[in-house]
DNA sequence: AATGAATGAGCGTTCATTCAT
DNA sequence: TATGAATGAACGCTCATTCAT
């Protein structure tokens, strides 16, 4: 009964259908790209009138705040999970790049970053939320870099962390959902792994 | 001299107005992104008006086409000018990896490619496009592989040019233009050289 | 005490908030005309939900009825302030005069006159209302001239009266609130003044 | 042949669809009132689609302005039309008298007029467009007023011709086309002369 | 008495495109 | 080549109103 109790707020059925504008709205982002993304559409989506879905997300702003939220909300649980347990640290790192690669194989990843992408560079609000995830993502594999080699320097750590995030980002387009290089997704985990522990272990990281 | 007949003359006025439309376009793309692009605007920006637009490109497609054939040209004479020359080869690979990320920090770089990688998503035409560049763009980095561990296989050679490739692209949107982490390019081309040249040289690459 | 039976009390809670409405509504009328006065900005103004107004006010029509009821009723009451009294004609007369064109230089006057006169030539409504009320403006005026010239016949007592009150009108758009001729508002009810009186006490009104 | 000549400037066809659709506009206007004016309607009226119009008119302030430069240059006209020719003043005051108080009566002018005064309190180019013409009234008035009583001060006489121009305004709303008073128009018109005259021969007028 | 949910029409405006000039 | 004229669809958004809660 999340703020619901008195007689504000949403009812639950409001809040349910909120739900469902932000999925209709999601995957009419990941079939048309952001280019062709429209409330009219989204409310066709989800079956609703472009009256009642602009009483639920005031402007498209809002709406796509909401999307943003929505999506990278899930991913943060991602890196919460993957941050959790008691694992070697090696094992750890492979377990998370095994999960973070595999993961631009789907559908969804492939198709809905290079739009945040692409909105990043135009709008300073998906910047900040896109940002903010990357950074809890960095942070995962800082602690994890942290415990394979000691010795590196915080500043270290950050430079690697954000090399392994980017290296691995820029293989969306290449091995991502029915992308021409998709069968070579095992082949890119192997070769990450390799190479980042080798920067890592080595130390050879600029200061 | 309106005389328009022939294929004399290097600046004839027709492809001298292509290409100012063009520029326009691109420069719209990279100031405002994909989703807020129109054709009319383009027109404004040239200075000329919607119907004679229109008279040089047929379709937003048209203009689309000739904008990526513009755009991809530059890309393939560097790859042309950087695959030339007689040096030993993990010089040119230095020089390479030196190129390619540095460039990531231009404007048009950091704000046009993730607008190729979005539209990509959903059109097979700029899809074809964008995959031959980066064909061609591994093409160049192959050849630098095979002559720096001959004992590469092809596929060997295919996948560690796909992993570097992709991995220097994935830093667009961390090290590009006015981002957060321009500053640690010099950094990050230390990571690549180093990481890649590991891989390249211990062999450790999946069949 | 939600206590809302009988017709005791000074102040029920439905007709404190159905003052309220109102009063939302006139300042909204005067602040943005009535070009772009709507419900949903009168609820907004009230602190309410669109639908709780609707439950007060069935429709715009009939909000737009309560609202000509209570800002006319303040002009009625005005008027028979003006009628009571024992002054001598004249005397009254000049008092009337300085009264209504002051009037003029309130925001509200200056505001909200011009959207009646404009309503009433597209609401039949609202054109009876306002009729009655210049009714009741001209019998206070007639009930003074009578006094003045006695000799006056009816006919002549309606038209002076007409001719004064809609010349004073007119002076709405020039004295009024923040126009241009507000400062000439002493000498308009002088100018006013002596040739109404003129008219009256020479008797030269057509039959 | 009006800027038309070169290539540049709007073609024929265009203006006279100007034209057609400012005519449209303003009998929109006339009969719905500014508050039920919509560029739907006016496209319907002109008998074009609505890109056509925004083709001719950018926005609805870019055709409001065109519709009141329209409507007052009729008023320009004959303000200057009652300045001309050779005749004694006092017999000009009346001439003036009769043509402006009879205008009030055609439906054009009382249903326009106050969606003008309306308009003028919201929107500062409409005021300052209405104000101009006002000037122009009045330097009409003032000329007349000048001649009849040479004595006055130009103080006193800006102030009767406001007075005047103020009182004249005021009938319209009740003496305008399907009023209560139009019956009443030709005593208002010699009451306005009477009453005027004697203003301006007394020199009863405040400094 | 009061909320939020929902509708359907309408708003001003932009758009890609076609066509006459 | 180049313009302006014209279309018809779509856009984000506001509106008055109805209704379930």
């Amino acid at each position: 009964m999340p703020n619901n109790s008195g007689a504000r707020g949403p009812y639950k059925s409001g809040l349910k259908k909120q739900k469902l504008i932000i999925e209709s709205a999601v995957d009419l982002l990941i079939d048309e790209g952001y280019h062709n993304f429209s409330l009219r559409k989204v409310s066709q989506r989800a079956g609703i009138s472009g009256g009642n879905l602009q009483h639920h997300f005031k402007t498209k702003e809002d709406l796509l705040e909401a999307m943003l939220d929505s999506l990278i909300s899930v991913y943060l649980e991602t890196f919460k999970a993957l941050s959790e347990g008691q694992i070697p640290p090696k094992e750890r790192l492979r377990k998370i790049l095994e999960h973070v690669i595999l993961d631009l194989n789907s559908k969804s990843t492939t198709l809905i970053f290079p739009e945040l992408w692409s909105l990043s560079n135009h709008d300073k609000r998906v910047s900040k939320s896109v940002d903010k995830m990357y950074e809890r993502y960095r942070a995962v594999l800082k602690d994890c870099v942290a415990k394979i080699n000691p010795k590196l320097s915080t500043l270290q750590i950050e430079k690697v962390a954000l090399f392994m995030s980017a290296s691995i980002e820029g293989h969306t387009i290449f091995i991502g959902y029915k992308r021409n290089w998709t069968h070579h997704t095992k082949s890119i985990i192997e070769m990450a792994y390799t190479s980042f522990l080798f920067l890592i272990e080595s130390g050879n990281i600029p200061e």
